[in-house]
DNA sequence: ATAGTATTCAATTGATTAATTGAATACTAT
DNA sequence: ATAGTATTCAATTAATCAATTGAATACTAT
């Protein structure tokens, strides 16, 4: 007969798992990830992600039942958004985390990255302060619909997919500083290369938006996680 | 056949994966939240968790695996310790995300403490207050070992076993106030029952060392994790 | 060398989880 | 009412996970 005090840590406990279970599948930690960028259909979800519709909507159903996401319907569609901006946090510290204590993340980095151009060495508490001051021109490369739904002041949307087009309004004669989803997108890797490639001092900034706005630099947007 | 942003994408998300399923078990979260009060032996965690040595042994080479754990031989000890305090601050912020996604954790929380002496509501602000301003008597009723590892500047130590022999030692014209390991920890309550049983102006604090230390209070032992 | 103690390992069993597939449901346009 | 589209549900299968049990390993005291 288990004690009380047995019976209410194991119930706490329990409780306290149902975040991890939600985060412990590699699929559904990519759905969290995008959905910090902002609120998604569960088909947009799948294309990004590499799933299919009906996985995808499962892992959905499991990380709403650990409230971690919030769903709303707008006709034939639902948009899930992440519950709360605390759940950002709680996936940067997991990251950040990650990044500290798993050598194999700075590995597979290295794997997939080392040598592109777009990742050469930047001198990151210099660049940030740029970006700060309005020194540079700031680029957001992600899908407009992520930089709609939170983007830093000032920066301008060119998906990468729209790069090539917008090319003649990009200025020559100041250095240009691109950013996408964070250290593990490389959207703006790939922008950086394009532009280098037409004579653009182009640098990347690993940071994602959910990054900037820990760094407190001011957001603008219509999602308020 | 993968492409190769797709292959990086999953890579790294196995990689972060590794940390949610280390923390998807509600055995290893309460060993964790053990280590996050000191370090201890298998056995010393096995006997708190109500787990058999061979499971705790087992749920401690997956927080190992993970790189959460570190391990050092004493003999024929082995000594468990978290890996950094950044591990710590990661099971607070999950901690802190469950409490304010999951309804239940509150009812569980009423429904095994509610009505409680020990429990009776506080103002909180005030209470941190006068603690910063050693204007109470700070007891820390944790086992002295978790003491030792790390405690609030200022505090006593009386373990709750020992409550009963150090009631002389008390004072009884200054409100005391009493810490454990958290909000999800009796021995705080049990401590301030006892007290106001005895006459004592006794009240509970539900933050843990790792709240404190958050809060920026001063932390005094010999083990920074 | 041996017995005792602490811890880990390995195999087994049962439970849980993830992906797939096809059906069901909900909504829209006609 | 019907067809099309988006999403969810349910059943199935395979993989993974957790607890148990007994054996193995490591260390200490004698």
């Amino acid at each position: 007969m288990k004690n009380p005090t047995r019976a209410f840590k194991d119930a706490i406990y329990e409780q306290f798992a149902r975040v991890g279970k939600a985060i412990s599948s590699p699929r559904r930690l990519e759905l969290l990830d995008l959905l910090c960028q902002g609120p998604r259909t569960v088909e947009a979800l799948a294309n990004e992600s590499g799933l299919t519709i009906a996985n995808t909507s499962q892992h959905l159903q499991v990380l709403r039942a650990a409230r971690l996401v919030a769903a709303d319907k707008d006709g034939l569609y639902v948009i899930y958004r992440l519950a709360d901006q605390q759940v950002c946090e709680f996936f940067r510290s997991m990251r950040l985390l990650a990044e500290s204590r798993l050598a194999e993340v700075e590995q597979i980095k290295n794997r997939f990255l080392d040598g592109r151009e777009g990742m050469m060495p930047v001198d990151r508490t210099k660049l940030l302060k740029l970006v700060r001051e309005d020194a540079v021109t700031v680029l957001d490369v992600r899908p407009s619909v992520e930089f709609n739904a939170g983007h830093i002041a000032g920066a301008l949307s060119v998906p990468l997919k729209e790069l090539q087009q917008h090319l003649s309004d990009l200025p020559r004669d100041q250095e240009i500083v691109a950013y996408c989803r964070g250290p593990y997108c490389v959207l703006s890797v790939m922008a950086v290369e394009i532009l280098r490639a037409r004579g653009f001092k182009a640098i990347r900034l690993e940071e994602g938006i959910q990054d900037f706005r820990a760094l407190g630099f001011p957001i603008i947007g219509n999602e308020e996680v």
